[in-house]
DNA sequence: GGTCGGATTTGATCTAGATCAATTGAAGAT
DNA sequence: ATCTTCAATTGATCTAGATCAAATCCGACC
């Protein structure tokens, strides 16, 4: 499948492996679409592989599908879902849910496991992607006890600002604000009073879901 | 390292590895022992290893060393800390303190990862580590953000409870009450009050650090 | 363009859990 | 045994952020 080899080259996890690793990775794996508000998996279900994002948008959520639910990660092109479930070969403790329609490519354990007993860098790269998991965790973890609202609210509004054109360029939320906010561990009114504390302030401009940064010497302040 | 290399044969992530490759990795590791107190690695420092701990506690923090900080685990023996940071090679991103004289060994990144060439389970055994450690913070990030303060407290009670002499027979807190306050996101206080309702209820009996279980059933549902 | 349903905002109110302040208790040190 | 010190409890009070309830606003579709 060199369609599938041509979106895996793009993933974060597999970028770095030989040409000829992905072409095995990718002979094995399917490419599939999901159209907005499908949903991946469910919590509990049983895994059926890696899921890498080439194109869309993907909410990880966690929480009984009846009842209240919360954002734990959003994913975009280049990211992936369900790692931890397939090393382990246990069934998914999370849900994911395409926000946008979607492109994926499924690799299935056997695949994965295969491609590790063959290729001497795969393990050491999904083992490292793991890692990154653990501390992006272990921050939001910190974050969701030590700071404030305000100061999370803040600290996630340079983190999109930075990366991109980080002057003045707005940058645009990759969701509605209801799920940002969820992601944050906030309501969405709690979320939007907080937006627009920050307008009041003069330190962002927000217009829909761009959101410019005016000052970001002072969102730095605040984010503590 | 006869001595390291018994220690390591508890601990839970190489237990399962052959003899031979066990007594490779005790070979380059070095035990050690900290006091209570004693501070293991802090948050930032530059990562000097695995630390498997093999007597004693630990526990794992994150925020400023001045300021408010917050338990995200606490480890006994068999367990083990620092492997996101030796993996990625980067830096701590907690501080780990002994709270009782504790035992370790450490084994430095080169030798993990000269044994990962060497022996072709070591790094599923290490992605496996991980992606438990995965579920793990998806889990806590979800009752933080669902469940109550109350519902924490029981489902923390069942957890330690369940494993040993599950009926009756009391279970004795891993540490000081307001370390496990904080590893449940509560103030001491707040933590003290949740075990006193439980007590009033007639669901727990406490007598110091020992906890005994009267009531499994009321409990489980009060886990939400 | 107009219409409809969900997203966002705004306002009013409430509460789980934090904070502050003593008091009591219990494990080590002398 | 007594003292000292830190942990745990108890009580009183406060507040960040949630919840409930309306307005608006906006984008998709006819």
């Amino acid at each position: 499948m060199a369609r599938a080899a041509r979106l895996l080259r793009r993933s974060s996890l597999f970028r770095s492996l030989p040409p000829a690793a992905i072409a095995r990775l990718a002979a094995g794996s399917i490419a599939l679409n999901r159209a907005r508000g499908e949903q991946l998996f469910g919590c509990g279900e049983r895994c059926a592989g890696l899921y890498t994002v080439t194109s869309g948008r993907i909410a990880l959520n966690v929480g009984a599908a009846a009842g209240p639910s919360k954002v734990i990660d959003l994913i975009g092109p280049g990211g992936h879902a369900g790692l931890a479930a397939v090393v382990l070969g246990a069934n998914h403790t999370t849900a994911a849910e395409a926000l946008t329609d979607s492109a994926l490519v499924l690799t299935p354990q056997e695949t994965l496991f295969e491609c590790g007993a063959a290729v001497t860098e795969l393990w050491p790269l999904l083992a490292a992607a793991l890692s990154r998991q653990v501390c992006g965790l272990i921050s939001d973890v910190a974050a969701f006890s030590l700071n404030s609202g305000r100061e999370r609210v803040a600290r996630y509004l340079l983190e999109i600002a930075t990366p991109r054109g980080s002057r003045q360029h707005p940058v645009t939320l990759p969701a509605k604000k209801g799920i940002i906010a969820s992601r944050l561990n906030l309501t969405p009114e709690y979320f939007s009073r907080m937006l627009h504390e920050l307008i009041a302030d003069g330190t962002i401009a927000v217009n829909g879901r761009q959101i410019t940064v005016l000052d970001p010497v002072r969102l730095r302040d605040c984010q503590h």
